[in-house]
DNA sequence: TGTCCTTACCTTACATCGTATGGTTACCTT
DNA sequence: AAGGTAACCATACGATGTAAGGTAAGGACA
């Protein structure tokens, strides 16, 4: 059959990159199965070789998405030299930025996700490593992480909703062995001791949704206040 | 037929709150057409006399929302008397947030949506309106508007998205008649007029994605350096 | 060389979804 | 009694995700 001979077999990455493709060009909600299957010259149950369901090629494209952020940052960092906390994560936001405007309907989704793609701990990994040898303690370095909130990603819904405030960071990391997670996640994994250890009340866990709001939302107010004089 | 008889009639309101009740219940994937007309004791079809289709079905539902936080910081309003700004935001804030934890799938679901109910330019302009009778200059007020992000409502997607950054907020209240705006909106209303008056550059719209993104990034910042001292 | 297995893709079919089209029923007005 | 209107329903269609099983190509091994 000439067609199946002069295409390309097809891959999960090069799927993926499809369906980010597609997504861009039309839309979020033009990904379909067949519709995506029709780009790739294939039809849609073909998919199914390379990947379980749509809610995996939705993760895969998370995964796309964040992959690009965490190579442009990485980028960044290979480039520019050693600069002080503030420049660099200065820096890595508005880069995050920059991938996110290409792909407008990615915060969206990735605030719908479920589970979280596991180069999004990576990610803020880093940005504690920052701030710690910085000299900030890793309770600050927590409170940061959550003040933060979209400007990493450009969604903050992970650290809002009730599925994760008192909960899916945690569970999710839980999954992976505890000493694997330590080598991979050694900033992460030492805020975490460091804030179970300091919580008054240990049974609260170690991220309270209520408390985190509030830092926040007082660390605007203040630096508002300061601007207005 | 006994059934029909003894059932209280469709209406709007009572389609929107059954609809809110489900996806609070089930899930926002659950929020079928069909399920929720079973859910009601109707056939689906039933639920097209009341709402035109499943967009407005969900237009219909954030708007509830919207309205269930505009009525709970209205009873704040009521109930406390005049405070400072910085207390008064915090409570409005708190209790938005308040009613978003019971519907955790809205603002996701608000921030996909294309079209912003009036409810919530009602309560932007009640937030102007504090800072600006605090002696805030509208610039500040806009600048702080979007520093607040997530806070206000849950979701911080429109202030990010490029369908807005540049543009939605713009376009909508344009539609609008401009006196009638003024009117019901007298604080935005005057704030858009001040911005661009005051741009440098009046091409760029009184919304520049990237600048205000960098205001609140360096807001966070010098706060967070504050602290660590 | 012939048999068989694995890999990669396809055909068919079905449940579920949103909704266009066109009834049908109950009630109100006159 | 006649007609109109408001509210609801039956049927049907195209799109979607995907289960179940089929098929073609190439290598493994005899």
């Amino acid at each position: 059959m000439a067609a199946k001979a002069s295409r390309k077999p097809l891959s999960r990455q090069r799927v993926l990159a499809a369906a980010v493709g597609l997504a861009d060009a039309q839309g979020i909600q033009a990904l379909t199965m067949r519709r995506l299957a029709a780009e790739l010259d294939v039809e849609a149950m073909s998919l199914y070789y390379h990947l379980r369901d749509k809610e995996a090629l939705l993760d895969g494209v998370v995964e796309t998405v964040i992959a690009e952020i965490v190579a442009a940052v990485g980028r960044l960092e290979a480039n520019g030299g050693r600069t002080d906390w503030r420049t660099r994560l200065r820096q890595q936001f508005l880069t995050a930025r920059d991938v996110m405007l290409r792909h407008p309907w990615a915060p969206v989704l990735l605030g719908s996700r479920r589970t979280i793609p596991a180069d999004v701990y990576t990610y803020y990994d880093e940005i504690v490593g920052t701030l710690v040898a910085a000299g900030f303690s890793y309770h600050l370095a927590h409170r940061a992480l959550h003040a933060f909130g979209s400007l990493p990603l450009g969604f903050a819904q992970e650290l809002f909703s009730p599925a994760s405030a008192g909960g899916s960071m945690e569970d999710d990391a839980a999954e992976a062995d505890a000493a694997a997670m330590a080598e991979t996640l050694p900033h992460l994994t030492a805020m975490m001791a460091a804030e179970i250890h300091d919580a008054a009340d240990p049974t609260l866990g170690w991220c309270d949704g209520q408390v985190e709001f509030e830092f926040t939302l007082d660390l605007l107010l203040n630096g508002l206040e300061r601007l207005h004089g």
